[in-house]
DNA sequence: CCATGCGCTGAC
DNA sequence: GTCAGCGCATGG
């Protein structure tokens, strides 16, 4: 078992640190871990896991983190408020080497500045908290240290830590017209989007001034992107850029404050005129916006209200941090609020581990008791013959792949079938002494007829097995009437239905048809006849004649295949080189199959026909009206003439909810265009991150959560039980 | 809900 | 090398 650690500023998996972990760790095991690999002090560590922070004496199953999800990780740096449980270890005796304030020529401590903020390349006032060296030791130069500050704005957004670049001394002089020349570079507001309105702060350099406009071109972000062509319409708010100075050459009054500049309306609806009434950003019963400080936001749809204006009213503040207010308010135990303990289910209550002396031993390591990261759909569980895009010769080094890729679905089980239709796959792993394997045909044995008390799996043989459950299942793909008691034998036995025959390298100490290494598909089989047997034991199994019936060659024979072996996703990389080597030595192999292959194969195999797909008439309209995934829809559609599968495979794909990797539900559009859910982001806003999941954009913590009923709308339509289980 | 099971790996 | 015994997926 493997998990990957994921620093919350990263977006890819290239600097994830991948550990190998039981599943039955505490969080504090894997922060301790986090420590010595990164260095990150554990105290420093906050952990989430689907937007949920995780609490160190909590196990990771407890979260249901599984094989290869990632953990994201916020580094917290010094001085900032703690608000995790009290559980967080205190900080350790050998902890990591703390990083040193330091004083800086230009800045000092408290200074007022302007931060450039890189997602709108504009300019925002904040101050300093702290300066810290960076991470060379010896020499101390500006462009090492670390500046740590917070937005004057959104004042309860965590503290940020920039570079000397990012900042500059706070914008304090206003220019008069007279002092305006062309080819001065200024300091502007301005609306990129739509430029008569108010907008950002920007650079500026002047081109031209006439007696009622000023033009020029808009200078965006560090490096100075280039807008040109524009006409700034705060003429009268011109401002001075300030360069760093030395703090010994600061004048007097250089400390004053400087009042806030100008910045686009938080409220549309009152244009922020104080004396209007406004049901938006004032009380939403009384639509007052006095007595600020009674005014209480609701943590779901961030409306205010007034403590007397409730119904019933309250007299103080409530308690709880969180809190809904009555449109929104739902059933009170379901809300589980962030880094809360959790309830162990009754399930897991059942469990082994959970119970009065558990075992001593560490059963969460290894791949045994994993459970699927993934399931096949596109095929059923019932479905019988090849899974279309897997070809013969596939290999996997463990069973719960072969699961995943819809080849043979149980986890131990050999024979995979129902007993009222048949049986659809099995994997001859050299369990039961009776197989005899040739190759083309091999003699299978029937489950059962073992002692499986003590929560075993498999055992020797010690009664008879009967023909029931799978047994019977494998029987009814035999094309002959069905016989409990003394089998029977296919007239015309190709047309018996087709079982997914696995060979497992386990089977090689009996059979030289079997792969070296883990599991390998080996094609289409049928079952010739069933009959029961006194078996070696001594005691009486059903056994199986299998024969191959398979357009693809067998791997073993002329012309057949056997890919490079299959690991689960990050497997390899948490098992370190190891592995490498021992691929090296091995006999050559060809490549796993690629795409083209795969049509390929779809064509000859089963001369599949693809026809174009198109959605419904109200899909169509939905997706219309959702101009905000504009793109994102286009792209989707461009595989329409690929079939209905293919298509909503992307769908599926580009509108995935990055926190909780399903398909978002009651998805939010956010600002910079990312589709998350409206649960996961509120749970993201719960535990303090007022950013957007995919990119980090910021959204400051009154960020309005409108569901994008279009995209909602279309997604219900495109998958049925979209909201069922949600 | 319960019973079943051709995996997997640390401990011996 | 052998073996105990875990969670998970699946069907009944």
């Amino acid at each position: 078992m493997h998990v990957r650690i994921r620093e919350l500023t990263s977006t890819t998996k290239e600097n994830d640190l991948v550990l190998k972990v039981s599943k039955t760790a505490l969080i504090k095991e894997l922060q301790r871990m986090i420590y010595d690999k990164r260095n990150v002090e554990i105290e420093h560590q906050k952990l989430y896991y689907r937007g949920k922070q995780l609490i160190p004496d909590h196990r990771i199953t407890d979260y249901e983190i599984k094989l290869n999800d990632v953990v994201q990780l916020l580094i917290k740096v010094d001085g900032e408020k703690e608000n995790t449980s009290p559980n967080v270890q205190k900080k350790s005796e050998n902890g990591a080497p703390k990083r040193t304030e330091v004083e800086c020529r230009y800045y000092k401590k408290g200074d007022r500045i302007d931060v450039i903020d890189n997602d709108h390349g504009a300019w925002f006032e904040a101050k300093i908290l702290n300066i810290f060296q960076g991470n060379d030791e010896q020499v101390v130069q500006e462009s090492d240290l670390v500046f740590k500050i917070c937005m004057d704005r959104n004042v309860e957004t965590a503290p940020i830590e920039v570079k000397f670049d990012d900042i500059r001394p706070r914008a304090r002089h206003t220019f008069s017209n007279e002092e305006l020349q062309p080819a001065m570079v200024v300091f502007v507001n301005y609306n990129i989007e739509s430029p008569k309105e108010r907008g950002y702060w920007y650079d500026f350099e002047i081109k031209e001034i006439t007696r009622r406009e000023i033009k020029g071109t808009l200078l965006v972000g560090k490096n100075h992107a280039k807008l040109e062509n524009c006409t700034v319409k705060f003429n009268d708010e011109i401002m001075k850029i300030e360069k760093p100075s030395l703090l010994t050459e600061r004048t007097e009054n250089w400390d004053e404050a400087i009042p806030l500049r100008k910045l686009p309306l938080y409220c549309n609806k009152c244009k922020d005129v104080v004396t209007k009434k406004c049901r938006e950003c004032g009380c939403y019963v009384c639509a007052e916006k006095e007595s600020r400080g009674t005014l209480m936001l609701c943590d779901e749809c961030d409306r205010a209200y007034h403590l007397s204006c409730l119904d019933p009213p309250l007299s103080e503040v409530p308690s709880d941090p969180e809190w809904y207010c009555p449109s929104c308010k739902t059933d009170d135990s379901e809300i589980v609020k962030a880094g809360e303990k959790l309830k162990t289910s009754k399930k897991k209550m059942k469990m082994a581990s959970y119970k009065e002396g558990a075992t001593s031993r560490d059963w969460g390591k290894g791949m045994a008791c994993v459970g699927r990261t993934s399931e096949c759909t596109i095929v059923p569980k019932d479905h019988y013959g090849p899974v279309p895009g897997v070809e013969v010769g596939t290999c996997w080094k463990f069973r719960v792949q072969v699961s995943e890729a819809g080849i043979h679905r149980p986890h131990v089980a050999g024979i995979h079938g129902r007993e009222s239709d048949g049986a659809y796959s099995l994997v001859l792993s050299g369990g039961y002494e009776d197989d005899i394997d040739n190759g083309e045909e091999f003699y299978y044995t029937g489950s059962g007829g073992r002692d499986l008390s003590g929560n075993k799996r498999v055992n020797g043989q010690s009664c008879d097995q009967k023909l029931t459950r799978m047994n019977k299942a494998l029987a009814l793909n035999c094309n002959v009437k069905f016989n409990d008691k003394t089998g029977g034998e296919a007239k015309d036995w190709r047309n018996g239905k087709p079982v997914r025959v696995v060979r497992n390298y386990k089977l090689r100490k009996h059979s030289k048809y079997a792969p070296v290494d883990g599991n390998r598909y080996d094609g289409i089989y049928k079952v010739v006849k069933y009959y029961p047997q006194k078996g070696k034991s001594g005691f009486v199994v059903w056994r199986y004649l299998l024969r191959r019936d398979d357009p693809n060659p067998a791997p073993w024979a002329k012309g057949g295949r056997e890919f490079d072996m299959i690991y689960p996703p990050g497997h390899l990389e948490a098992e370190g080189a190891q592995q490498n080597v021992k691929k090296a030595t091995k006999r050559k192999h060809q490549t796993s199959p690629d795409a083209s292959s795969i049509t390929n194969y779809l064509t000859v195999e089963k001369k599949q026909k693809i026809e174009a797909y198109k959605v419904g008439t109200e899909v169509n309209k939905a997706i219309a009206l959702d101009k905000d995934n504009e793109k994102l829809w286009s792209q989707c559609k461009e595989l329409l003439g690929e079939g209905k599968q293919k298509f909503l495979n992307k769908v599926e794909e580009v509108f995935l909810c990055v926190c909780c990797q399903e398909i978002v539900y009651e998805p939010v559009t956010l600002d910079c265009k990312h589709n998350v859910c409206k649960s996961c982001l509120k749970r993201s806003f719960a535990a303090q991150i007022y950013a957007c999941p995919w990119c980090r954009f910021e959204l400051g913590n009154s960020y309005a959560m409108k569901v994008n009923e279009n995209l909602g709308k279309a997604l219900k339509a495109l998958f049925p039980g979209y909201e069922s289980g949600r």
